[in-house]
DNA sequence: CCTCGGGAGATTGTCGACAATATGCATTGA
DNA sequence: TCAATGCATATTGTCGACAATCTCCCGAGG
């Protein structure tokens, strides 16, 4: 997305982080695996020291646990903690939809209907969609997120849940199976954003992530 | 509240962060004040390397900031950023007491019931209240949240965002100044769960908590 | 008097080694 | 055969030392 600091001012520590937990958040580090600190410090090229507070920081947002004198492993997601998150995504999100209404600009409101619009005509190319449908979605979600302009609110869901989400779509790899209706929700959450309607925003964002928690129910409980 | 695991089968590491935490949020260290590592290693009785990771871990719940090369400081929580607080605890809170209609026993029903008996007959003896005040409140909200039996939503609030709120209020030393209203939203909020009407209660806790934001931000315009 | 540059000291970042603990396996006894 | 015990090994937890970087002060030059 955005590189916040230069490589060079940044600590060892710092990179063996960010690194961790790309391999762990796209699955090249398999869920549920012990990591060793020897080999991983190994791997990466540092010492233990680094390697651990990378692994400190990694525990705290969840996606490693650590059991003492045992060692860590990477987190794997039950569907109950997935189900779980949907909750929370539900309330943030949703609350992130009302100030957006409120705070964002005129331009940050253009640049909605832009996303919709390549969204909708990748749509009808009718490419490669799963990825790409994704990544429309991620990106659409993230644009309201910051349009909140709260930054407690978006480090909570950018800097923290998303990762735990991103790390489940990849151990699943599940599907969007509902996308064009995904899209016509995104909208009108859209429209009521350039229309001031706070409230309504609000409303169509947790009820948007509503269905897709419960779309992920019903797909466990009959499962394929 | 409930130590969560014997002192010999925690590390140095855990449990030097346990008491940094405590020594921050309750305004031991001044917020602001820069921590030497050398100084605090010295003064805990470790090495650096476990007092490292537990700054790691701070950092990643923003109760101190660390700038590469030049050090960590306690965190000095701003005006603005209590506010984000504000509205990012109206949105999961209400969620909790959304979800604490749904799911609570009657057994922490009638706990919530004897809670607020408590509160009232402190209230009429008034006794050195602002501090009693606070862990009455603090009570009643933590056993919301924790009515929620979503361990993701109790982890987010209790295990990250208290901290900060309580931190604030050392910083500050505030004072509850409407408590008899408070205590009367409680009340209603324990109806509403008790009827097991989910939607009155969260629309109830997000009024609670948008009032105590209005109320603080109304004492920032107007200081004194 | 002010600005710029350099060096001494202090602090953070990193490393390798040692200590403490868990795990797995072999041995022994019933 | 099976359970219990003890040892060997591997892994994590901790420490002290060294390297890299920043900060502050002092002096030179304008």
């Amino acid at each position: 997305m955005h590189q916040l600091a230069d490589d060079s001012v940044r600590t060892l520590a710092d990179r063996v982080f960010t690194r961790l937990q790309d391999d762990i958040v796209r699955g090249v580090i398999a869920p549920g695996s012990k990591v060793s600190e020897t080999d991983l410090a190994g791997r990466y090229g540092v010492s233990r020291g680094p390697l651990r507070e990378a692994i400190r920081r990694l525990e705290s947002r969840k996606l490693v646990e650590r059991e003492v004198h045992v060692g860590t492993r990477v987190a794997s997601l039950s569907f109950d903690e997935l189900i779980e998150i949907y909750y929370v995504r539900e309330a943030l999100e949703g609350q992130a939809a009302r100030l957006a209404g409120e705070r964002m600009s005129d331009a940050e409101v253009a640049g909605l209907y832009q996303l919709l619009a390549q969204h909708e005509q990748q749509q009808d190319l009718r490419e490669d969609t799963a990825y790409f449908q994704r990544e429309f979605d991620l990106d659409f979600h993230y644009r309201i997120i910051q349009g909140s302009h709260n930054q407690t609110l978006i480090r909570m869901l950018i800097g923290e849940l998303y990762h735990l989400v991103r790390m489940y779509r990849y151990q699943f790899s599940t599907t969007a199976n509902r996308p064009q209706k995904a899209l016509h929700e995104h909208r009108r959450i859209v429209e009521a954003i350039e229309a001031r309607d706070a409230e309504m925003a609000e409303l169509l964002m947790r009820r948007h992530i509503g269905r897709a928690r419960e779309n992920i129910e019903a797909q466990q409980r009959s499962p394929q």
